[in-house]
DNA sequence: ATATTTCACTTGCGACTTGCAAGTAATAAT
DNA sequence: ATTATTACTTGCAAGTCGCAAGTGAAATAT
């Protein structure tokens, strides 16, 4: 028997936010992080990139993704195994916390993108402007 | 026989930041959040609060964070059991990234803290600087 | 036309992590 | 001196994850 009575998994009793449920997920921000800054967009590119993830972790990790309706999928129209996976506006609004999360980390430590780092400082809302123009124009095309 | 060859873990192999690894987890991102925006210090108060943490897993966090630098702690001179929790400030320059995931939270979903989100909105800015003059001022009682 | 490869997964299993209940050690209160 | 409180630790069952090995459908090669 189950060791739940009424609810299997209850979140803090201090409520603040509840979708921070997928933020507080160890593979989740790095498909969103690399879905906009790298541009991935294929279950093979993720898979390729995160040594170490379970590939039926990641499969869950899009489902729920999907279910959060941070990410949808459509499949390719030139080859029928592919699915695209893109950003929807909600997770494309995630670009800030995102950005905040990388200027965090190279405040203190290396990081080893200086680069982006540096754009990002030099002025964080045309960086913003720049992804989201970005992430429009790819929307755009699929008429 | 463990099944790690040379590492046990490995995290991105797109590099991009690292201590990141603290904030795709579970907890600890909500005991950031709650010290920053409820001011909790005791291990008490999160037990209590956290319906559902492990106390095994609370200590763990408590650890962790610490190890990162995030918080720091000391015995209340009032009372030999109690511990005193406070954020270090590397964990305070984490304001701007709770600050984000608090409104991208409110922006997409009902998350019942309207006066926070609501002064976050009208002056972000403001509002940072109100939560790093608070912690400071707490920082500068112990002589 | 058949065989092989690619892609996006699913399944099975053992190892690791977590949740829960029950301690423990050191103060503090009565 | 006894009981309560605080901040934990320990042990175990249950859950989650990483890895290797499939599966099925579509594309490519022969």
């Amino acid at each position: 028997m189950p060791r739940n009575k009424t609810s299997p998994k209850r979140r803090s009793g201090c409520p603040l936010n509840a979708s921070v449920e997928m933020l507080g997920d160890r593979w989740s921000l790095l498909i969103v992080r690399d879905m906009m800054l790298q541009g991935f967009r294929s279950y093979k590119e993720f898979m390729q990139c995160y040594e170490g993830i379970a590939t039926n972790i990641l499969a869950d990790r899009l489902r729920k993704l999907m279910g959060y309706g941070i990410i949808a999928s459509e499949p390719d129209p030139s080859d029928g195994r592919k699915l695209t996976y893109f950003l929807t506006a909600k997770g494309i609004d995630l670009a800030p916390v995102l950005t905040e999360m990388v200027l965090w980390a190279a405040a203190h430590e290396d990081t080893g993108n200086q680069a982006l780092v540096q754009q990002m400082r030099e002025d964080k809302k045309k960086f913003l402007t720049g992804i989201r123009q970005r992430w429009a124009d790819q929307h755009s095309r699929p008429t």
